[in-house]
RNA sequence: GGCCUCAUCUUCUAACGGUUAGGAAAUCGGGUUCUCAUCCCGGAAAUCGGAGUUCGAUUCUCCGUGAGGUCACCA
């Protein structure tokens, strides 16, 4: 049997978004799964369109959820290159043959004159196929004009992984190009050559390509070149869930989502989802358990839109199922500035106390920043309190004082804290509406923050009394 | 316009031809000693339309409709 070979084949054009990412990953998965080889090939036949730094952007992105590649443009292989404008020697090589058996011609027209057959075919509402004006007596091909395959129109039906039997008629064949008039050859040609030769068994790939499916069987069959597995898969869509995802609707680079503190394996998660399933009510998966239970035949066949609402739960979620130690190694990059004059211990202890509220790594400052300084004194927060602005402030300022006579007796601890709270509670008769409410506004003056006993523990003592007693003062 | 693909709540989706059409996100209530969150409980929310096959259709077939893709010297 066959050893299961996928691969990733992105034109270095931009960075990445989630519908290449999405791809990408499924072919990772496909080949983990059967212990084969996943190997990255980068599609640089278009150098107009190529943009600088963006193949190492692409490889930064693999790399950073995890899809490591076996063989590749930076780590070669057995069948390297990987990088196609390196291989122009083989392509030659393989349009010599169809040249030589008929099947490849030069394209003896000026690109006006395609544009005249172009628009004529679009005025008589036809689709425009080349083989209509396919030349009697082309000239020999010199390498100067655009190689074309002559194809071999017939009806077609091949089988995808994903959508079950496909068929499409004659019309969908056309005499395509294969090398350009620059010497590059067309993703069309090229991309079957390289598949066969670095022994691809499944071709997965997104939508866009299905109605170039019969050309490329035609081809395949003019190389004799035996057809590999076939997947398509579906669009990722953009939030409106019509159009497929692309950089002008607003696609976000794969990284973006690095930088705001998404965990790789949430986006792997999420992608993996976005589109698959496993027939159970299971959401959250590991890389793992996705290596395990991927199959192409549960890939949905319609397009998915992209919902960050839903990603964002979903990072939540992970973040909540990672050990503290892990997060904290993690979000080393976020904290804001102020912490750095914290011990690693105090700020290990304060994400503890978020973890479960976290949803991306970048609102961590937000989250945090009245462990690490006096947020400045904002008495709305009293006065919109639906509880407190009940009080006056004579009130208000007694049930503090009562409070720093207690806290000063207690030793920190979560424990001893809570006894001297709930103490307090009833010595005052007073509700924790009330009470812990205020006593948390008058500690942290944030809007939120975790429970009270808990928050005052990491704050410590001296931090509470000496915030406690200048809310004191300015109520 | 030709060709091709797709179609279940707002979104992601489940359902050997037999279910009160299930779950999750979002949303709306309620609970968990205070806020935010977590967690728990509950509500609202869908099979595009029409024929046909069948005892029975979300599921199979056909016809519509809608959406998307493609018809490049881009991939």
């Amino acid at each position: 049997m066959k050893i299961t070979r996928t691969r990733f084949a992105p034109s270095p054009t931009g960075f990445m978004h989630v519908g290449g990412v999405r791809t990408a990953l499924f072919a990772w998965l496909v080949a983990k799964q059967a212990n084969g080889k996943f190997l990255l090939r980068l599609e640089d036949t278009d150098k107009n369109r190529e943009v600088a730094g963006s193949a190492e952007h692409i490889m930064e992105s693999l790399r950073w959820l995890g899809l490591e590649w076996d063989e590749g443009p930076d780590i070669g292989g057995s069948h390297a290159p990987y990088l196609q404008s390196e291989r122009l020697d083989i392509y030659k090589q393989w349009a010599e043959k169809l040249i030589a058996s008929g099947r490849a011609y030069a394209d003896p027209y000026t690109k006006e004159e395609l544009e005249t057959f172009r628009v004529e075919a679009q005025k008589n509402k036809q689709p425009f196929l080349y083989r209509n004006h396919r030349p009697e007596n082309p000239p020999v091909w010199d390498g100067s004009q655009a190689l074309r395959f002559k194809s071999d129109p017939k009806v077609y039906h091949w089988e995808d992984a994903v959508l079950g039997d496909l068929s499409a008629g004659a019309e969908a064949v056309d005499d395509f190009i294969l090398i350009k008039s620059d010497g590059y050859p067309t993703y069309n040609f090229c991309h079957i050559v390289d598949d066969e030769l670095m022994e691809i068994t499944h071709v997965i790939r997104s939508q866009e390509f299905i109605a170039s499916v019969p050309r490329f069987l035609n081809l395949y069959d003019a190389l004799g070149i035996d057809w590999p597995i076939f997947a398509t898969l579906p669009y990722v869509m953009g939030a409106d869930g019509k159009k497929k995802l692309g950089k002008r609707d607003g696609a976000k680079d794969i990284l973006d989502y690095r930088k705001d503190g998404y965990l790789p394996e949430t986006m792997i998660n999420f992608l993996a989802t976005l589109g698959w399933n496993d027939g159970s009510e299971q959401e959250i998966f590991s890389v793992k358990e996705l290596i395990e239970k991927f199959s192409l035949a549960r890939v949905q066949r319609s397009g998915a839109a992209f919902d960050e609402q839903r990603l964002l739960w979903m990072n939540g979620s992970h973040i909540r199922g990672i050990s503290l130690d892990d997060l904290f190694d993690r979000t080393k990059n976020y904290w804001p500035e102020q912490s750095n004059q914290k011990s690693a211990d105090y700020k290990k202890s304060v994400l503890g106390l978020i973890q479960e509220r976290l949803k991306y790594f970048a609102e961590i400052p937000e989250l945090t920043n009245f462990f690490f300084e006096d947020l400045p004194i904002n008495l709305e927060l009293i006065t919109s309190n639906k509880q407190l602005k009940k009080l006056d402030n004579q009130q208000l300022k007694t049930y503090l004082q009562k409070a720093l006579e207690v806290l000063t007796d207690s030793d920190f601890s979560v424990n001893n804290l809570s006894d001297i709270l709930n103490n307090l509670l009833e010595t005052t008769g007073e509700k924790p509406g009330i009470l812990f409410s205020l006593i948390r506004i008058a500690t942290t003056w944030a809007p939120a923050s975790p429970g009270l006993a808990d928050t005052l523990s990491v704050l410590g003592k001296e931090t509470t009394l000496r915030r406690i007693s200048a809310s004191i003062s300015s109520i």
